[in-house]
DNA sequence: TCTGGGGTCCTAGGACCC
DNA sequence: TCTGGGGTCCTAGGACCC
């Protein structure tokens, strides 16, 4: 290495929430403990019976075969997560929660419940921000934080920061985390996993080889199900076979971008720097309805539907303090399909009239034979409120000197 | 009885301008 | 006088992540 002698080793964490939403509903009925349980649902009318029928049970509880007999019942809820003893059935995430009933009838259903894994979110955020100012945020469960210049973050190759941490967010919470230290955000990411739940791994240079090499490329954050996949059907594996590949030859087969990232990634090289604070480029509402509907036959229900959207778009521009000009619909068919739509204004809005005016047209442009699953509106193309009015206070001037510039010409 | 919701980023073609 | 390239914006789709 060419560094400075005195120049700090770049340290990254990243610290992952063990089994984030399974663990806040633990804290707050420790009579699961143990037991199978399940949390998802998430659709409106579902988790209304759900609270409902709490009756002699302690909150919200149900076996989960009861599911089917609640009011408003669609059966198209699915699972978020599952505790370890559910996992132990066969249930995973993202299952279907009749599924999940017909593998574990007793396992206990809870409903999604945001609002408390936001509150818990924020309060694990706040104490590692006491100990180390330089954080990004990666939803409600997962961040980065930048160990370089942090006191002691140093010692033990971050280990001993890392243990700091994890007893502030126990003490403060009664969670545990896992946490990866690294040289950057993508070997970090990988550490955060090997040593699950309440575990530290510290990774450092040396250690690609024999840490990261034997791993499967499907273990690279941002290789997903399809280009693991792909890399199958090349005959590559494990990370270590990735390494061996030519630049080149990444790039023939999977685009110059991706297969030069790709490349670095088997190297065990990712530069991007841990960023505090971005701002949001869209921001939508979808909703998948309780049966399929079809435009013409259900066409006041689905009018209905599309205008909450566009009203909860808009309230959330205004309440986040954001104006888009790029207005968008997603469409879902039957057969799982979907198609986009969206055209942009001339001018940023956050009216819901406007955004339902110009949603219209975009669904206009769709063919409607077939039934529908899913509705969603977004709003792209986003600046802040405060900007736009600058922007605005500014234009007219503009124009004058636009004019004069003409004029001199 | 299949498959939620809210995001980001990338690609690729066409329009349009210089 | 067809001949070229670069840049940006718009739109649609898709992969991926939490």
């Amino acid at each position: 290495m060419s560094s400075p002698l005195n120049a700090p080793l770049r340290r990254i964490a990243h610290l992952d929430m063990d089994a984030f939403y399974a663990s806040v509903e633990l804290l707050r009925y420790p009579q699961l403990k143990g037991l199978p349980v399940v949390i998802g649902g998430g659709r409106r009318p579902q988790d209304e019976a759900l609270k409902a029928a709490q009756g002699e049970r302690p909150p919200h509880w149900i076996p989960i075969a009861d599911f089917p007999r609640l009011k408003g019942y669609s059966g198209r809820g699915v699972i978020t997560t599952a505790t370890y003893a559910a996992r132990q059935f066969g249930i995973g995430s993202a299952m279907g929660l009749m599924k999940a009933a017909k593998l574990c009838p007793e396992a206990i259903l809870l409903p999604v419940d945001f609002a408390a894994y936001r509150h818990y979110s924020r309060s694990f955020k706040a104490i590692i921000l006491e100990i180390a100012p330089l954080m990004e945020d990666r939803g409600i469960d997962e961040v980065y934080v930048d160990f370089t210049l942090v006191p002691g973050g140093q010692r033990e190759g971050g280990r001993v920061l890392a243990r700091l941490i994890q007893k502030a967010i126990f003490d403060a919470t009664g969670l545990t985390c896992s946490v990866g230290v690294a040289p950057n955000k993508l070997l970090a990411k990988m550490a955060s996993e090997f040593n699950k739940p309440n575990g530290i791994a510290i990774v450092f240079e040396d250690d690609l080889e024999n840490q990261i090499w034997p791993l499967a490329c499907r273990k690279i954050n941002g290789i997903g199900p399809k280009a693991d996949e792909k890399l199958q059907q090349l005959g590559i594996q494990t990370i270590a076979e990735l390494a061996q590949k030519e630049i080149d030859w990444l790039m023939d087969h999977f685009g110059q971008k991706t297969g030069a990232w790709m490349f670095d990634a088997a190297h065990g090289i990712d530069t991007r720097p841990v960023v505090l604070e971005s701002e949001p480029v869209s921001i939508s509402r979808e909703t998948t309805f309780e049966r399929d509907l079809h435009a013409a036959h259900d066409k006041a229900e689905l009018g209905a539907i599309f205008t909450r959207l566009c009203e909860q778009v808009a309230q959330d521009l205004a309440r986040k303090g954001f104006v888009g000009k790029t207005i968008g619909i997603k469409l879902r068919f039957d057969d799982f399909k979907s198609v986009t739509r969206d055209l942009t204004l001339p001018d940023h809005t956050f009216d819901a009239a406007v955004i339902r005016h110009h949603a219209g047209l975009c669904l206009k442009r769709v063919p409607l034979q077939q039934r529908l699953r899913l509705l969603g509106v977004r709003v792209g193309s986003l600046m802040t409120l405060a900007e736009h009015q600058i922007g605005r206070k500014n234009e007219a001037p503009l124009q004058q000197l636009q004019t004069a510039m003409d004029l001199t010409i």
